[in-house]
RNA sequence: GCCCUCGUGGUGAAAUUGGUAGACACAAAGGACUUAAAAUCCUUGCCAUUUAUGGAGUGCCAGUUCGAGUCUGGCCGAGGGCACCA
């Protein structure tokens, strides 16, 4: 017998594969489809560990699936624009688009060494003309639907750049790159309406009974939907002021007002252009971090204007205005109205500005003398000290009470009010996907003719230049449409927006004419099973809910509401981190292990200190690369490994160990292999074990088919070391060749999913590997003869009697009593209760 | 501050509807084989006296139940999300 080479064998059956074009998929309506999808990789240079444990659970997935007789598709593309490629190529002086093509090729290489179930006849890329000029068109049906509008929205502006900077670019307020103090700038930019479909993608979120919920109340509360009221407060004072607007959720404390506040953006602050005190005031609040935690924490400030607020349902309060840091001016009107007894932020700023905290609410349990002392109250009760509106049940009745009051007096109006915004989709950046407009010398907006897509992204473009690259390319940028002179959009589409659609095209990549072909996407749409990073579960699954919308959006052939039907999230893989007496981080290949201490390889007087397991990131250098470890350990092994510490949605510990283990396994699975081998070709009618191996393998049927639609993929992988255990026990003893074989063909098919060279390799070795299919459970030898019943007395296990299946509870007490247990425990006591449960346990109740 | 999730051996973790807690693996210790080491195989796993046996035991405290890792309430701890959201 040879020992397992998994190189020979990895590569005979991947090279096989690939010329019989196995993984091929055909619309075929006489099939059950299964789209199978993986989120697609940024091609950064090479593949790392995240990548192989979500493509190796997607390719479980797909091959398993496939064996059960659904048509799959399992295809893989390039999210490949992208500012990475734009900076590696200006520090290398390269093309990016030479930069992200080669990154492509080997990264496809390094994938299909890991052996997966790729369609590569669907590769597509999204930096190819051939994806973007559909991704163009959609943009002005977009337009042309009223779904895309430009207005002038504030960005990071690096003055020395002179470019726009993303917000991760921005580090403590200062350009990455040129250490400049970053400005807010105002820029025209493009738009998509998001915010038109927020009811539409909440309530979707309804149908999505395969969704993590961790990720749908992540994006409820990212839509956020807040039912209130808008409020017209009547101002007087020195400025020319007649009324302020409020959006409020809380217009049933309206008793409680006692200031209003203002974002500094607000209109009214042109009347303090010229105050150098608001000025200044408005700097300090810019210096405030703009998160929500940050605010919450952070102390509250303001700044009083010259005007008072009436109270609209008492006319003779009057009350301060402020501006104030915590109001934001992108929601509702930029201006609130402040009830510091019922709003813990009004409550601080309050005390901070000695203003009145008059007590409009009860707790259910108080008395009408209830009075807020040291924090605001919020929760449920009954208004008081609010003369008309007395009594009514906060908040429901005392909320809808009120609305109803303050429409019917005109004061007021029942609204409800997203926080989700509409999506900013201009990028001024080259390596993106150009934006089909033009400008005439007015800077009027026209649409490229639809004839003319694509609109090229022009080659042999210098990105030295300040700003974005785009603009400089004059020979570029200047057009001429029907005899005019027109410029170009410069800017390019967020990358987002090609990831919006990738499930679509993939149903149809090789159709040039438009960018999904009707039949095709209604055959696979939507995808069954997506696979992917918790990362996204906002941005980028949102906005492909929202392009499924926007696409459907008066088109009456679009049949589908929701892209993802499952979506599953998986975990990242950690590693421990490792730092030199310098306090530099050390990658595992830098150190060695002696004793119970890392030292710094060659080194043996420099100790390293070992951190703890996070992410795989190439700044703490605890990465493993994945290639080498292919290459070491073959991809049946690593496949098994990534799989088998953890539940794949959780974050799982690389282990060398645990890699060499995988390795090991199925080197013992080999040896097993050629045992059973030879075993089967012994007719043997004395068959011991016959019976127990049939067992067996149909509880694995069981159980395997259970984990796998359960995504429970590390209990597969228990599953599979039960199985060896258990045929490496018997396979000594007498079994019939026959029963052995058409059980281990079972047990092959079970595993293949996950080791799939392997499995086929042994298959092919038995020359069984004709008519491979998923095996299914038979029920009736599920069910077992003998069964280890508990016997408890007062609630405890006191022993387990093996006896026939549904024996009555009197036959069982038979029994008990014959056992020495009964000598033990039932001499000279009297039962008072028997509690029996068929095929499982009895509890005996006694007098102590 | 608000929202969500999760607490099980030295470690990663298993455990249909409440019904044998710790499957499977990693690590460790002891043993077998070996001149020796590596590899391989076996045993052990918290507390008590020795194989056997008994006890405690799923973050802590209560509750429901014949019976709770699982259900309910409170507390403690860890992780994740957050766009100042009125």
């Amino acid at each position: 017998m040879e020992r397992y080479n998994f190189k020979t064998v990895e590569d005979k059956w991947q090279e096989k594969w690939q010329k019989a074009r196995v993984f091929r998929s055909k619309v075929d309506h006489s099939k059950e489809k299964f789209y199978c999808l993986e989120m697609f990789p940024y091609p950064s240079g090479k593949i790392h560990m995240g990548h192989v444990r979500n493509y190796t659970i997607g390719d479980v997935l797909s091959r398993y699936k496939t064996l059960q007789g659904f048509n799959v598709m399992h295809p893989m593309g390039w999210d490949a624009f992208g500012m990475p490629a734009e900076n590696a190529a200006r520090e290398n002086n390269l093309d990016p688009k030479e930069w992200t093509n080669k990154n492509i090729a080997t990264m496809k290489e390094q994938l299909k060494k890991l052996g997966l179930s790729i369609d590569w006849d669907r590769e597509i890329s999204t930096c190819s003309e051939e994806y973007y000029k559909h991704q163009q068109l959609f943009f002005l049906e977009l337009y042309e639907k009223g779904l895309v509008y430009r207005k002038e929205n504030y960005v990071n502006w690096d003055p020395i750049d002179q470019t726009v900077l993303a917000n991760e670019q921005v580090i403590d307020g200062k350009g990455w790159r040129s250490g400049a103090i970053v400005e807010r700038k105002k820029l025209n930019q493009w738009f998509f309406n998001i915010s038109k479909f927020s009811q539409e993608l909440l309530d979707g979120l309804n149908e999505l009974k395969q969704w993590p919920n961790k990720v749908k109340v992540m994006q409820k509360n990212w839509i956020g939907k807040s039912f209130g009221c808008e409020i017209a407060f009547k101002t007087e004072g020195s400025l020319p002021v007649k009324e302020i607007k409020c959006f409020t959720t809380r217009p049933d404390t309206l008793f409680g007002f006692s200031f209003l506040a203002v974002s500094v953006d607000h209109e009214i602050s042109k009347h303090y252009l010229e105050d150098k005190k608001f000025q200044e005031f408005k700097k300090e609040c810019s210096k405030t971090g703009t998160t929500e935690e940050a605010i919450a924490i952070g102390e509250k400030i303001g700044f009083k204007t010259d005007l008072v607020a009436i109270n609209p349902l008492n006319p003779s309060q009057k009350v301060p205005v402020f501006f104030a840091n915590f109001v934001l001016m992108d929601y509702g009107f930029g201006a609130v109205f402040g009830c510091p007894a019922h709003d813990q932020r009004d409550f601080d700023f309050a005390k901070k500005y000695d203003l009145d905290i008059k007590t409009v609410v009860k707790p259910n349990d108080a008395n009408d003398n209830f009075e807020v002392k040291d924090e605001a109250y919020t929760g449920p009760g009954s208004l008081i000290n609010s003369e008309f509106l007395n009594n009514l049940k906060v908040p429901d009745e005392s909320i809808l009470k009120t609305i109803d009051i303050l429409e019917e007096r005109k004061i007021g109006q029942k609204k409800i009010n997203f926080r989700l915004k509409d999506w900013g989709v201009s990028r001024q950046r080259y390596w993106g996907c150009p934006i089909p407009m033009a400008y005439d010398k007015d800077g009027n907006v026209t649409t490229i003719p639809k004839k003319d897509l694509p609109v090229k992204l022009p080659e042999n473009v210098d990105l030295n230049t300040k700003g974005n690259p785009l603009d400089a390319k004059t020979d570029w940028k200047n057009i001429i449409i029907d005899g005019k002179k027109f410029t170009r959009e410069t800017d390019t589409l967020d990358t987002f927006v090609c990831s919006s659609w990738y499930y679509l095209r993939f149903c149809s990549s090789n159709n040039s004419e438009y960018g999904y072909k009707q039949e095709e996407i209604d055959y696979w749409m939507p995808v069954d099973q997506y696979i992917g990073g918790v990362e996204h579960a906002i941005l980028h699954l949102l906005y492909s809910r929202f392009f499924m919308k926007a696409l459907g959006y008066k088109n009456e052939n679009f049949k589908f509401k929701e892209p993802f039907d499952g979506l599953f999230t998986q975990g990242m893989v950690c590693h421990e981190t490792y730092k030199d007496k310098n306090n530099n981080w050390l990658s595992p290949d830098e150190i060695e292990l002696i004793g119970n201490q890392f030292y710094k390889k060659g080194d043996h007087n420099h100790k390293v200190q070992v951190g703890p397991s996070e992410s795989m990131s190439k700044s703490k250098k605890n990465v493993i690369d994945p290639a080498k470890i292919i290459k070491n350990y073959g991809a049946d092994a690593v496949r098994l490994f990534i799989l088998s510490d953890s539940p794949p949605e959780k974050d799982v510990q690389w282990s060398e160990q645990g890699m060499v283990a995988s390795y090991k396994f199925l080197q013992k699975l080999w040896i097993l292999h050629n045992k059973i081998k030879e075993k089967i070709k012994i007719e043997n009618d004395q068959n011991l074990e016959n019976e127990n191996l049939k067992k067996f393998t149909n509880q694995m049927i069981n159980k395997i088919t259970n984990n796998l639609e359960a995504f429970n993929y590390n209990v597969i992988i228990a599953n599979i070391y039960e199985i060896y255990n258990f045929i490496n026990k018997i396979i000594d003893k007498e079994i019939n060749g026959k029963i052995l074989k058409q059980s281990y063909k079972k047990i092959l098919i079970l595993i293949s999913p996950v080791v799939p060279h392997y499995s086929t390799e042994c298959l092919s070795d038995l020359k069984i590997l004709e008519n491979v299919e998923w095996p299914k459970t038979d029920k009736s030898l599920l069910v077992e003869d003998k069964i280890d019943y508990v016997i408890q007395i007062n609630g405890k296990k006191r022993a387990i009697l093996n006896e026939n299946r549904d024996i009555d509870q009197d036959s069982l007490m038979n029994k008990i009593k014959l056992n020495k247990l009964s000598e033990k425990y039932l001499k000279d006591k009297s039962i008072k209760k028997i509690i029996f449960v068929k095929n499982r346990l009895i509890n005996l109740l006694i007098n102590e």
